[in-house]
This record gives structure tokens, C-alpha cells and sequence, in this order.
DNA sequence: CGGACGCTTGATAGCCTTCAAACATAGTGG
DNA sequence: CCACTATGTTTGAAGGCTATCAAGCGTCCG
């Protein structure tokens, strides 16, 4: 039952009780994929839909080098992708820590949200919230410095986290490696490094044993200029 | 008319008739910006669904500080915005060139797509290429160098400008400052100048009062590690 | 003609990368 | 149980890409 990815939907819009019914029948399925998996290739072809019961993955692009750039996280709820414009995904998703995920049929799942209006918008507003998180993502990575990429992107993680109920008292999972954060601000590990140990050394925020620390959010807020109005949350959530 | 939306729609999806005719109400009232116009600020209350005509629009997003970053650009078809989280909008859009853009209810626009399967499914087709070329902006400034942002930039413009008609023989409108290429690729307006006459020096792309020519689109493409994939374009149109 | 705006150039500085290596931890196989 | 390997973290030194600062130039326009 993807009762994570329903509670999103209905983050934005009241579903009816047979849209709930027909959503949870829609996903059956389910998979775990282990840290470092690769849960979609680039260029795969469609397997058909899929969202995140639990964990955390990373979607990404990246370069004919083998230069990676995650273009943002997929928290339980998030769908692995939206559809559907070609035979091939123009992303990859990789599992940070072990991630399960739901997997249905993508003709079923066009079908439901054709015939039902609440779908139809829950995932229209979902998916203008990802594009709305993905264009703060194009603006931290093209005008904020090393520290302030690093803080924004925790402190979106632990505001997103928070809207889920998947985080509190300022502590939060975060099994995601220095690599990783390096291709998620357009930096190398190496200075992610020692960005991350400024940032403890300040008091800031720590990351240890995948587990996440804010010690100080309205300092760490503040370097990270961090406004979560692009997040689209609903009040209540934040 | 906004003959330009409907051409986009129906580069993803076939419209009935009824459609196209109710499109063209939709949008009855049309308004001119000049260069360097804003067309939406930042955290405007939204006013209507808005949709480009003719000319070149940047969708930005800014800091406190009065960085600013450029998200994408508009191109003849696109839409201001797609919607409809918050009462106000996530973006600002500027006019480069003189832009033309046509204006409608949006709870018009709302209810045409929840009526018209066809109008639905090509909004639905528009807002994921949307998304996918945001992310590829963030790949941009996250992973490649400023001659690689650039020529980027330019490869993708034309590309997107040739699949509208409005681009042939390697060359193109481009009235855009070297202040919003800068801004575009994350970089500063010194070093873009500088770039851009490298790119000069070495036969690859020039631009010049507001037009810009390729010289040697497979050097530029290639030194752009440009690929159309992310565009979703139809074969055709490539 | 003065001012605004955009383009250009030079010098200097610094953020971040690159290169290299050491260290820690966990998992594997003998 | 212990090498042995793989992965991730940490540290140091050096260099380069890009920013910053400052100024000059050209054009357009009121």
C-alpha cells in the first residue's frame, strides 16, 4: 500500500475514497533496493510506475566524464518519474540508503488519473511542486557559495522530512555520502569535506553515522538563505 | 490568437477542433513588453494564466542579496506558469526582446483542461518537458565550465528556437545582455564576456547585436557535450 | 551633452579543484 | 581470526578557474 505517496497527494487535494481504493491497487508491487542502488538507469526504458515507500534516493543526470549532478531527492511519496514524453527515463535514481519502493503499471496508472479528477490534480500539483524544487536546485547550485549549497540542502532535506513526519527535534536519517552531497552542490568531496567540518566546528550542523544534526536552524537557516516558500508546503507542515 | 500554445500542445498530443477553438477564447487579451520588462515579479499575486506569443522571456529566481538566476527560458508557446500551488507565484519572468504574450482566466484555463482530455494530456506532456530541461539547467551550472555553460546554453536555445520554426541556417534572435548570460549560467558578467570571445576567436559562435550565429555547430555541440535527448523532441523536429 | 547601459580590458584575489596520500571502517575469503 | 580489498573520510600542498575591483569605451536616448 503506498500509503505514503496517497498522503502526499492528499497533502495538496482530498482524495475520494475510491481514488484511495484504486491507488493502493495500483501499486502492488514492491522492491527494496539496497544503499548505492541504482533503482532507474538514465536511458532505461519505462518499467512502468513506480513511487518511494520509505528511505531516500537521489535522482540525477550526468555527463558523458562521468560527471553525476543529482537534480534532487526522493523522499516516501515521490514518484520515480512523471511520465512519460519518450520510450527512455532522462534520469537516474539512485537509492541513498535502503529504499523501498512500489511499482504498478503505467497504462493502469495514466488510466486512474484520467478518470479521476482528485488524482489528476494531486499529481499536478505534485508535479508542480517538483518542478518548483528543482529550479531552487539550478539557483543554489549557480549562486551560492560551497557553504551555503551544503546548508540549504540540509536544511530543505529536514523541512521536506518534517512536512512527512519522517523527521524531528531538529535530527533526521540522512545515509547519504560526501560523494553524494559533492554531486548534489556541484562541488568534490574533498571540499564538501571540509565545508561539512566548518559547518560542525561552528555548531551549526552535523552529519554522523547517517544520521543528520541540526544543532543551530535559525543560524544554519540563515547562511543557507534558506526561504522554504518554493517548497509549496501547506501551512500546517511547517 | 495563441497559435504559438496550440502548435506546442499539438507537438505532444492531437487537439480536436473544439479544442483549438476554445484555446483561442481562452486567451483573448494580449499585451507587448519591452525589452528588459518584467513580465511576472517574483511573489506577484498570481493574475491569470499567461502564455508567450513572439519574442524571449527568462524565467528567474533571486536571493536576498540581489543575485539573481535565470531557471529557463521562455519561448514562443510556453507558459508563464503552469499553476496553482500558492497565491503567488515561485518565479519571475523578463523580457529580453520584445516579448508578446496573450492572457487568460486562469479558472477559464483550469476548467478547460479538466474537460479536454487532449488539452490535458498535452499540459500535462509541456510540463514534464519543462521539467526535464530545468534539470538539465541544474546539470549545467552544477557540473560543466563556463565555456561548456555557455555553448550550452546556445545549443539548446537553437535547438529549441529550430523545433518552433523560428531558428534556421545556424542562426537565430538572440537579444539577450551578456548581464542575463551570466546570469543564466551562474557566472559573472566579466568572465561571460571573456568566454564568449574565445568562442568568437575560434570560429565557433558568435553574437552580435542581438543575433547570434554558429559558425561550427558540431565544435560548439561538441564542446557543449550537448545532447537533445533532455528536449523530448519529437523526431521531427530535430 | 550628460547619463544610463552594455561591452571590454587589466590586475589581483580567492574559492574551489586537483593531486596525492593517510586513515578508518566494514565486508570477504582463506 | 586475520590479511585483504573496497569504500568513505580526512588532510596537505599546489594550481587554476572564476570572481572582484576598477576603469575605459561605445552607443543610445532624453
Amino acid at each position: 500500500m503506498p500509503i505514503s505517496f496517497i498522503r502526499r497527494l492528499e497533502s495538496f487535494v482530498q482524495l475520494s475514497e475510491h481514488e484511495r481504493r484504486s491507488l493502493n491497487r495500483a501499486f502492488e508491487g514492491r522492491r527494496t533496493y539496497g544503499p548505492g542502488a541504482d533503482i532507474l538507469r538514465e536511458h532505461d526504458e519505462r518499467l512502468g510506475m513506480g513511487v518511494v515507500l520509505s528511505g531516500v534516493a537521489g535522482r540525477y543526470r550526468s555527463l558523458g566524464d562521468g560527471q553525476r549532478q543529482f537534480v534532487g531527492y526522493l523522499l516516501p511519496g515521490d514518484l520515480l518519474y512523471f511520465g512519460a514524453l519518450s520510450e527512455r527515463v532522462d534520469c537516474g535514481v539512485k537509492a541513498f540508503g535502503s529504499t523501498v519502493v512500489a511499482r504498478g503499471s503505467a497504462q493502469e496508472f495514466m488510466a486512474l488519473s484520467a478518470q479521476n479528477a482528485g488524482i489528476a490534480l494531486g499529481l499536478w500539483k505534485a508535479i508542480i511542486q517538483d518542478l518548483s524544487i528543482s529550479r531552487e536546485w539550478t539557483l543554489n547550485v549557480g549562486r551560492r557559495n560551497a557553504e551555503q549549497r551544503i546548508a540549504h540542502l540540509i536544511c530543505e532535506q529536514y523541512t521536506r522530512l518534517s512536512a512527512i513526519g519522517a523527521a524531528e527535534n531538529n535530527r533526521f536519517v540522512m545515509p547519504i555520502t560526501q560523494r553524494d552531497i559533492a554531486d548534489s552542490a556541484g562541488l568534490t568531496t574533498v571540499h564538501v569535506n571540509r565545508v561539512l567540518q566548518r559547518l560542525k566546528r561552528d555548531e551549526l550542523v552535523r552529519i554522523e553515522n547517517g544520521v543528520c544534526t541540526i544543532q543551530d536552524w535559525a543560524a544554519l537557516a540563515d547562511r543557507a538563505k534558506f526561504d522554504p516558500f518554493y517548497l509549496h508546503l501547506s501551512r500546517s507542515a511547517l
